[in-house]
DNA sequence: GGCTCCTCCTTGAACTTTAAACAAATGGTC
DNA sequence: GACCATTTGTTTAAAGTTCAAGGAGGAGCC
């Protein structure tokens, strides 16, 4: 419902909500492409790493993103704002990765409230068994079916999406913009 | 997990596993800004019609499909099909929104298998009343910020990606291939 | 009719996510 | 030091999703 009939202007002088700015045929098609293919590509992902790597993408990402760090660790705010999730999101799954023997948590020395997520050996060893799969599913879903401008472009455009709607500051919540 | 350290080769005839066709900087680069871009969006707009009109973006979606349809109704199976959802999931999503009167269920004359879900006065209601601001907060994320080039671009592009995960036939379950 | 296979949709359990509330630690200010 | 606001991370419950299983009707075939 992107389009839909529009209430009468009222004729006063001082009306806030204004007419909506309705998308047009064409925005209308691009959007639904969009939703489309993000729904489709994200439930692909799940599925894909779900059965091979008995997780869903969400907690994959993280582990991708904990291999990644210094000493395989990042404190909990800061793996949560890599990730894009909150921290409530964040607690539930290493809670899970835990159990799993993937991840370990770990006190921070210079803040007591801090935690750790750690990846541990077997975390690291589910992720180098399992990328290849996934970068496969990756490249097919995507890579290999974009001209190497459209993959620019696919860049650039949800760099721009994706910076407008980054959170204010560091550090907070993530219900960041009202 | 996009690229990490290669296998060792087997230096035997009958390898299948290949070396996996790691993603280069540049296409790691792109993956990134689109995984971020579509889930800070995603949270983004369910907060938003969480807030504004007490549904997640999927059952709006749903309510949106039904709008469009010839006589507000849909088969359950049609519905889920449109909007790219498993049929247990469509199942769970009416049974919400039946119970805040938004859509009611009827039998199918022709086939005592079948369900239409409808969208009821109430329904439709909730969705003129919501659109308006579901629709510029679509605008402000993303329309507002692309050039009209790069909104073709986009569409064309997850047009592409949406095809290449469509199910094989009409009437399969969603976990289609495979 | 009886049989088999498929389709339509639902169900319940397990799991994940969200939202709100909370304890503990920190940091600044007086 | 005492105070108060902020930050950190967790917890609880409710809501949503997934997965596997299943009841019931339809469709083709003998």
């Amino acid at each position: 419902m992107e389009r839909m009939k529009a209430p009468a202007s009222t004729s006063g002088t001082a009306q806030a909500p204004q007419e909506p700015r309705w998308l047009t045929d064409e925005e209308q098609h691009v959007w639904r492409s969009f939703m489309e293919g993000v729904t489709l590509l994200d439930d692909h992902l799940d599925r894909q790493l779900q059965r091979d790597a008995g997780m869903p993408h969400v907690y994959y990402g993280l582990l991708v993103k904990l291999a990644e760090a210094p000493r395989r660790r990042l404190r909990m705010t800061e793996l949560a704002m890599l990730a894009k999730i909150t921290r409530s999101r964040l607690s539930h799954a290493i809670a899970r990765l835990e159990k799993n023997g993937w991840v370990h948590r770990e006190d921070c020395p210079d803040d007591k409230r801090g935690q750790f997520a750690v990846l541990t050996d077997e975390g690291y060893d589910v992720l180098r068994q399992t990328a290849p799969g996934h970068v496969e599913a990756v490249r097919q879903a995507v890579f290999d079916r974009l001209t190497p401008q459209q993959q620019k472009s696919l860049g650039e455009i949800m760099r721009i999406v994706a910076e407008g709607l980054q959170p204010a500051e560091a550090g907070a919540d993530l219900p960041w913009l009202r």
